[in-house]
DNA sequence: GGTATTGGTCAGCAAGGTTGACACATTTTT
DNA sequence: AAAAATGTGTCAACCTTGCTGACCAATACC
């Protein structure tokens, strides 16, 4: 493979750390005492990555009036078309307040489409309307750039190294959230449109 | 160079399964296309992953006054000691009225200690005081745990991996940022405690 | 029919970003 | 010596996106 790292940093430095505690580990687990320099290292790692990360798609939102919440909404509403407002609440972690003051605008706007559920008629089902899917797919392509970038130059192996150690730092319910956001799509929302009362 | 297939994209979700978190890797998969589920994958992680990183220390802070403002400035003051105002703006990419407002207080409180630079006697350079640095310190390992179960779990290549491609998400300017930033600190700041104005 | 659940909405508060303008000490340039 | 540029602080005003508490309407459940 190509691309080998710029700088060797951290490699094999660990054990150096064990001899500080003098706790010998097994063989293969000289990676896992997270020496101070290592830990370090992650946080700015995630803080600069993470912002670099929501650069591009911030760019276009900002053009929209919109923020940062606004394409989360679109996001995993675009995820799982016909999702509730209290499945999505759960996912954000927000208040219903916060979400209303991002996707009441946004179904005036006409990016998001509320239908009454078929089973059960108190719930919205939410779907993206084909303005707010154009939307989406903008900042998605956006993204889809930045990452891909990032993925080429590490390698597939690092790629799924990558995902690992995401999935690790996910506290329990973000894994059984995500777990329920890779699994097949609900059905689609076949209840009827709510009339608008714009 | 692993030349990739350019659109796939239409193809289905055959590999899904494969292409999900806790999967083994099989060693020569063409990860490097991104289809759009990877892309979509990538997003979640970076959402509730982040999220979930952050959560430890916020709670710390929450109940100090504090948000994760405050946190990064405990954070890069304490990599780097001395560090100028000037310095700390350019790395958190904000505003030097957003940066006072979080600052001033630190300063008031004796977290932080600004000194006048002795060589440009206009500048403030950034200390932490004792008790700046212990607060960074229960904040590091609140952070460390969480970041090492997540190092465990994935094992060490996956480590290496989710570092380069963390480096791959930041741009150019973050780079050489955490290029300075990983280089031996600056000369220990000499000049004398500025006069507090009550 | 009574209660619980789902969702919308109003009012108000806080953190932490933004901009623009200005002040002051200090350093650098002319 | 005077002028310009630099590093920092500060004031005023604004925005986004979190939060809480309260209350209402529609619907589902027992």
């Amino acid at each position: 493979m190509p691309a080998m790292p710029e700088r060797t940093e951290t490699k094999g430095a660990e054990q150096k750390a064990e001899a500080q505690v003098g706790a010998p580990v097994g063989a293969g687990r000289n990676l896992l005492f997270l020496r101070e320099e290592e830990l370090r290292l992650a946080q700015d790692l995630l803080f600069f990555g993470y912002r670099d990360f929501t650069a591009g798609p911030d760019q276009i939102l900002a053009e929209l009036g919109m923020g940062r919440a606004h394409h989360r909404v679109l996001h995993f509403v675009g995820r799982r078309p016909g999702i509730t407002v209290g499945e999505l609440l759960a996912i954000l972690g927000i208040t219903k307040q916060s979400l209303a003051r991002v996707l009441t605008p946004m179904v005036e706007q006409d990016y998001v489409l509320q239908t009454t559920g078929r089973n059960d008629r108190r719930q919205r089902l939410l779907t993206l309307t084909p303005k707010g899917a154009e939307l989406e797919r903008r900042l998605f392509e956006r993204q889809r750039e930045w990452v891909m970038r990032a993925y080429r130059e590490a390698g597939p192996i690092a790629v799924e190294g990558f995902r690992r150690v995401m999935h690790g730092l996910m506290g329990p319910e973000a894994r059984s959230q995500l777990e329920r956001l890779e699994q097949p799509a609900a059905p689609r929302p076949r209840g009827a449109p709510l009339a608008r009362t714009g």
